[in-house]
DNA sequence: GTGATGCTGAAGCATGGACTTAAGTATCTG
DNA sequence: CAGATACTTAAGTCCATGCTTCAGCATCAC
């Protein structure tokens, strides 16, 4: 049973877009492997290997009837990584919320001079 | 005034360890690149080259003052990652209630109006 | 000034992984 | 049964990219 899969691997996967492709056609609904090769010029076997890629880190499941492969969406399958990218915004904006603070007891009046930039 | 950094680069930004281990530490407040490169063996050069890739997809910003280049989190940076993750799992709950709908219809456990339009 | 610090850019290496082709295994159809 | 379909696996190629080293450039400290 494949559960509390790491972030690391997540991103691996879905940082090709090939793969995205397919999680978005299967969010739309189940597809068979030929389903889903069909919108590519690859070859089969590369939209297998993909697809194993994507049901290793628990993005998909697929089950096998007769000689057709069937892949759904596995609803939980992308929360860790809204999880990572909620901690990150958390994490900042706690400090927002402490520097926001901080200011308004310091200087009573209003937030934030501009800034310069270079390249 | 937010460019639309593609999830493409987002998800290759995110996919590598260390870029991730930067962005944590970031979100815990702004750091100077000697800063985010000291947890790690690798060379600073390695380390600038992530920080300008996080910065070329908009995940974070920097500003050299002196010698130093400062670097912080970029507010929105995530937000279109966020946005292709809730969508996909909105995909998917849009179809998860037209079946509860359909199976409403066809099998009435509950007091419910029929309805003309079919799909 | 000299030297140290903090990056920056360029060149090159080396490994991973996305792809290919080809051959193999069930499964279905007629 | 033969042949077609739907994958599956193995082996190999090739290119992107993460990393290195090294040389260079401001900036700061003395």
């Amino acid at each position: 049973m494949l559960q509390h899969h790491d972030v690391d691997t997540l991103f691996q996967a879905l940082a090709v877009a090939p793969r995205r492709a397919m999680v978005e056609r299967l969010s739309r609904g189940p597809a068979t492997v030929s389903d889903l090769a069909q919108p590519f010029e690859m070859s089969l076997a590369a939209v297998v290997q993909h697809l194993q890629v994507l049901e290793a880190c628990g993005v998909i499941r697929s089950e096998k009837i007769g000689r057709v492969r069937t892949c759904t969406l596995q609803p939980q399958g992308l929360a860790p990584l809204e999880a990572w990218i909620a901690e990150r915004r958390g994490e900042a904006e706690r400090r927002y919320d402490r520097l926001g603070q901080i200011l308004a007891e310091r200087f009573p009046t209003s937030p934030n001079p501009p800034s310069k930039d270079d390249q």
